[in-house]
DNA sequence: GTTGGATTTGACCAACTGGTCAAACTCACG
DNA sequence: CGTGAGTTTGACCAGTTGGTCAAATCCAAC
């Protein structure tokens, strides 16, 4: 049985090993059609043992969920209310993309578990998503009543950047299949920079 | 075994509610996470009785893809070269938000495919889809051309609009639970009415 | 090197899953 | 009616899957 105390060097090895397969894994092919023998096979280890570092399949995924959100949230973290409203948006959009060209099994990840109802991770989005969008909502909020930017739906536009970023990621295939040879990530940026700035750039 | 004649009464009723089920099933796991049981459940019908209809449940996924497919693409198909390019493209987008408001299952769908690699759906993506794309995709750089909306990366644009449309039907609870009692689809069209009316009006 | 905990594994199990099949039942039609 | 095609199902099967366990092996510290 593993104990609590300091991880020693083959733990740490192992369970980083593990939890990088498991995102392998568990990104392809969702909860539910990820096996335990794939994610074995994939970090090199045997199934037994596999479950000698983890208790059980569940276990591993929660592990992965709850070691990602935190970096999957930092991009909207980043965002300053004291910054220049239009470029700090601007600037949180093209670090979103970014995520997605660098950390797309994360992207997906997530987008597997959301679209089935985010059943291991309702309450995890629950807390910490929910408490940060409220945060920078409240900023949003501030720079619009500031006429800063564009008067609009804060939430929804926040949903908008996850939406037009994460789709690079999660659709990947489908985007790919459609722009042929060009890779997606070339022109996004600027797509998504003219986007944003005909969007929240203030009529005045 | 069932014959390719005209179908029985039962046949209709049969063949209908076992799609029906496995659009319920199939969109809310995946075609992995979902068990012939569950769907048969879901019909009403025993599970050998399925089998009866359908040959395997890989025959099931595949015949609600393909029914499902045309019904999908055709907000895009009604996109009219010779209309007001902004107001039909602003139609569109409407089109597609009511798509993911009256029929999220089947966006779901889609979704879970498409995020696992579309394993089972990259053929007719490649055809029927890329196609459809090709003919909008020159109807939008005439408009382009001739100055009638602003000059952009067209696919991108048509990417966006898949993301942003369908993100409230893929994402869903997410959406609900950070929007709490309000519907998501009360100021979901106006906002994205504005979003693309500032995108695509041109500057002059 | 010895020793005791840490690590690894082959063999195994029960539950589940997709699918089969022969037998039973139902129904439209002459 | 009766009859034959159409429909339904209980029992069953083989392969897969998550997980267990006792025994074997490794390894760090004395």
């Amino acid at each position: 049985m593993l104990k609590d105390r300091t991880p020693t060097r083959i733990q740490k090895k192992n369970r980083a090993a593990i939890l990088e397969a498991a995102l392998e894994v568990f990104s392809a092919h969702g909860f539910r059609g990820a096996t335990v023998d794939q994610i074995a096979s994939q970090a090199g280890l045997s199934k037994p043992n596999l479950l000698y570092y983890f208790p059980s399949k569940e276990a591993m995924f929660t592990a992965l969920l709850s070691e990602l959100l935190d970096t999957w949230l930092d991009p909207m973290r980043e965002i300053d209310a004291d910054g220049d409203p239009l470029e700090e948006i601007l600037a949180y959009v093209q670090r979103k993309l970014q995520m997605s060209r660098d950390y797309p099994r994360e992207s997906r990840l997530f987008a597997n578990e959301i679209v089935q109802g985010a059943p291991r991770m309702l309450d995890a989005l629950s807390t910490d998503l929910r408490d940060l969008l409220t945060e920078k909502e409240a900023v949003l909020n501030n720079w619009m009543a500031a006429g800063k930017i564009n008067q609009t739906h804060p939430k929804h536009l926040m949903f908008s950047i996850w939406a037009l970023t994460q789709h690079y990621a999660d659709f990947d295939v489908q985007v790919r299949m459609l722009m042929g040879s060009e890779d997606p990530f070339d022109a996004a940026p600027e797509f998504l920079e003219t986007f944003y700035r005909r969007m929240l750039t203030p009529s005045s």
